[in-house]
RNA sequence: GGCUGGGUGGCAGAGUGGUCAUGCAACGGCCUGCAAAGCCGUCUACGUCGGUUCGAUUCCGACCCCAGCCUCCA
């Protein structure tokens, strides 16, 4: 029975789905105005591998995450870029596509963004507005949270200790510090849509609200987001969906823990994001996914050389596992599936499921002479867990070879022949010079009873 | 100040009332022409102070420290 922790209750709670056999999880996704950072690849894998293991347990996933095309800060982007933001956006959710790619996450079924669901939006503004949770300023629309008394659930927070360090920003004519902006009227130059309350685009929360709502429905099973969405976005969302349905948002929520770059988080206004795309170069998008699902989803994860380098060391030595094997069906020791099930059934405990991979992976190299035969049924069983972490997919030679071009690596082939001759004469002097110059070049050989294989180094350049 | 998470061996990181996490690194051994890889073993960890207990890293209490949120942020 699969338990996930919940952000709401405080707790680790029993999968209830709403439908029997169906699960709705709505995830917010980026806001497209820059590149993505790992704090977004966490997000991206977390939410891969929860997906993937739910429809692995056998339940039909709808996975919806959303895509922020237009606010603010895409709008100060534009213009300090000199384009129009239509453009800015698409340039990075081009992008987005990109990182997701190379850490291996498969796309959601669903990935609706702001702007084409502004009907939706407005619809819903509306609704709040008739029943009164909503009031007109200035050609602006907020919420009153006053009118929402479960308003500090998520957040576990009463709204005066909310109120307590608020302070207003010109411009604005909230009546409570603690209410949002549903509507904000549009200044000159800026992209607007006809509405009610004149043009205008919409705030930032109603978007996730009326998508989620037009997407999977008045009730979610799972959302899930960063930590720091928890508040004032995801206490909003419920503010705003609760008002307007009347039943209750969402069975659990998931917050992911931050990543974090020497102790501090990793955000971009404190100047210390890394990029998905400048580690993938380095480190490639495998080693990346093993990182992030090296630590449970909750802890804070920090990012460091080191700590990526030990996950590349911990990937080649699992690819490592996996090479030379005739094909066979998948098998494991007995116990080895149940332990993975259950850690994954903990509230998705990579990290544990992963010490189950290795179990196995040492079991498979210590039969490899003694029973080939059992060894390459555990290989392939190592292969199928791993798939479902998002794992080991790839062909062992080609990962631990790197990015090495094919006339270098016939090249390598010929190094490699020529010293196998030598070896076959004794001729060990000749033997060894090829293998450090080899060496010295990056390139580390291994004889095995297959004969010689080569792979790279490590510290820069894997695939 | 309020709220939320944490403090585990050289590093990373799970977990548990009394026998093993796991990975990376280091050291010794096996294997190897020598290596590399792999396998075996070693390196006897649980913030501090009390309490409960036959026994606590694990339960309870107090305290200290770290990160985050209370403003846009995954």
């Amino acid at each position: 029975m699969l338990h996930v922790f919940n952000s709401l209750s405080g707790e680790k709670e029993a999968l209830r789905p709403i439908h029997p056999g169906r699960i709705g999880l709505y995830v917010c996704g980026i806001t497209a105005y820059d590149y993505c950072h790992m704090g977004h690849a966490r997000v991206m894998v977390v939410f891969d591998v929860v997906v993937r293991y739910l429809r692995q347990l056998g339940y039909a996933v709808h996975y919806v995450r959303n895509i922020t095309d237009i606010d603010d800060k895409i709008i100060a982007r534009a213009r300090s870029v000199g384009v129009d933001e239509g453009a800015l956006t698409e340039r990075f959710i081009a992008a987005m596509r990109e990182d997701q790619a190379a850490l291996g996450v498969l796309p959601p079924d669903e990935e609706p963004r702001a702007t084409t669901h502004i009907r939706h939006i407005i619809e819903m503004i509306q609704q709040l507005e008739a029943a009164g949770y909503a009031y007109r300023a200035a050609g602006d629309v907020y919420y009153d949270v006053s009118r929402f008394p479960a308003y500090g659930a998520l957040s576990h927070m009463r709204l005066d200790e909310l109120r307590a360090g608020t302070r207003s920003e010109p411009g604005e004519h909230k009546r409570d510090p603690m209410d949002f902006a549903l509507w904000k009227s549009a200044k000159a130059g800026e992209p607007a849509w006809d509405s009610p309350w004149g043009p205008g685009r919409p705030g930032w929360h109603i978007e996730c609200s009326a998508m989620s709502l037009h997407t999977l429905g008045k009730e979610l099973d799972i959302h899930g987001g960063g930590m720091d969405l928890k508040f004032p976005h995801h206490e909003n969302e419920i503010a705003q969906s609760e008002a307007c349905n009347g039943v209750p948002f969402v069975r659990l929520w998931m917050h992911l823990g931050f990543v974090q770059v020497r102790e501090a988080k990793m955000a971009k206004s404190l100047g210390n994001a890394v990029l998905i795309r400048d580690l993938v170069a380095r480190f490639g998008g495998e080693v990346l996914r093993l990182f992030l699902l090296g630590t449970h989803y909750r802890s804070p994860l920090m990012l460091t050389d080191e700590a990526l380098e030990a996950a590349r060391r911990s990937l080649w030595r699992l690819y490592g596992t996996l090479a030379g094997h005739a094909p066979a069906e998948p098998a494991w020791p007995k116990g080895i599936e149940a332990r993975f099930a259950a850690a994954m059934d903990d509230d998705f405990n990579t990290p544990l499921a992963l010490a189950v991979l290795f179990e196995l992976a040492r079991e498979t190299s210590r039969l490899r002479r003694s029973e080939p035969g059992r060894s390459a049924q555990y290989a392939a069983g190592l292969r199928q867990l791993g798939g479902l972490l998002g794992l080991l997919g790839e062909d062992p030679e080609v990962v631990r070879r790197g990015a090495v071009d094919e006339r270098r690596s016939t090249e390598i082939e010929t190094l490699i022949t020529e010293r196998a001759e030598a070896r076959r004469r004794k001729d060990y002097a000749r033997a060894d010079a090829i293998r450090d110059r080899l060496a010295q070049e990056g390139i580390v050989l291994e004889d095995g009873p297959a004969g010689t294989i080569w792979r790279l180094a490590g510290e820069e350049g894997s695939s």
